[in-house]
DNA sequence: GTCTATAGAATGATAGAC
DNA sequence: GTCTATCATTCTATAGAC
């Protein structure tokens, strides 16, 4: 979580003093979804810090007060949207102890999270063949990968455990899922016609017939 | 084809005298054939003009010479890229009567021809946001995947008329495998260990499971 | 914390010699 | 056709006032 070379997630908090009367400066979280946002539409490259000032309505000068650098920036956000986007593994994970339902959960966070999630596996394939690497990034897009490869293999191999579910591999499965819903949030982004809701319906419904489960009416 | 604001595709063809003594320069070839290498692995605001003159071991301003402009030189790669597509799926269409085989073939042409669809897809993907389109390119992207639908459509319907598939919505299976096979190529990319062929094979077993077809032996 | 101002480097594109 | 040389612009990042 800390290296040498760290952005300043909020210098505010780790000076003595008390920020400026409020509890935290916000600042940094503002920067951070602006420059998401930016990122994801177009690409590392293509976003200036200017742009990402204009967005947020400050001077340029104020993202190198919380930010090292241009790629530090890109570094802290895509940590945090993947730490966020742990946050929904693990609450569904506490989700219903029903496997079908955990899935049928997952698909729908990507109808739901579409805004989310779409961005995250933009901005990966965008940082595929970057020029200068950052190890820490890596990092941060194959535990995404791996936690959702983990989570819904578990989930399969629980209902088939329980026989609710006919006896497959659960890391196929777990694969076969997520490179489809991939797929879906890529097309998504290309093809401004493209049906998001029914396509992943197309996958829910392919899943259960694969695994041999029949939902409840 | 030939708008008022065209790439020079090869200006020594629509010069009068004859190029040089040979038939054609193809450095234009040469030049789209590495700028589509470097835009595939990195982007479009990534790759510098200098960087393609590099990677073709000639002057910058040759560029300019064949290519009105850095987006000039792009539009004429991606177009160059669908047509050369295109003439994938019409080989395709002439090739054996029978639906399943072509759809084996078609499923198969992305494991061989992943170098070729890969930098497709994730350029498509790059190009949406890009901060000043250009229509030409967007029509070029939107073809490319309107033709892949009408292939895979015709060649189900026609397999659902002959009564070798169980009678499923043509457009809604063709939208599904190529969905699938959008998130295989984006997963190859983003993730080294990605099984290409295993992936691509679980989608032709699903695919033969959905159109109740028994793959002879 | 937020700003103005600017340094220093890189980039797209052009002019013109050969 | 291919090159050298260069301009105008834009960008990241820093210095320093308030």
């Amino acid at each position: 979580m800390s290296s040498n070379i760290v952005p300043q997630i909020d210098p505010a908090l780790r000076r003595s003093g008390r920020p400026s009367g409020r509890e935290s400066s916000n600042r940094a979280s503002e920067l951070m979804a602006a420059a998401l946002d930016l990122f994801a539409e177009r690409n590392f490259a293509s976003v200036t810090i200017k742009d990402i000032a204009r967005a947020t309505g400050v001077n340029t000068a104020l993202i190198y007060y919380y930010f090292d650098s241009k790629q530090g920036l890109f570094r802290a956000i895509i940590e945090n949207a993947v730490e966020k986007a742990f946050a929904e593994f693990d609450r569904l994970k506490e989700a219903p102890d029903d496997p079908a339902v955990v899935i049928t959960m997952w698909l729908n966070n990507h109808l739901h999270l579409y805004d989310r999630i779409h961005k995250l596996v933009k901005i990966s394939l965008d940082y595929k063949g970057a020029p200068d690497k950052d190890p820490a990034i890596d990092a941060a897009i194959t535990s995404f990968y791996d936690r959702e490869r983990e989570m819904l293999s578990a989930c399969i191999r629980q209902g088939v455990d329980r026989g609710v579910f006919r006896p497959v591999d659960p890391e196929r499965i777990a694969r076969y899922i997520s490179t489809y819903l991939d797929g879906a949030m890529v097309r998504a982004v290309i093809l401004s016609d493209f049906d998001l809701d029914s396509a992943v319906g197309d996958l829910r419904d392919t899943v259960w017939e694969l695994l041999g489960y029949k939902p409840p009416a």
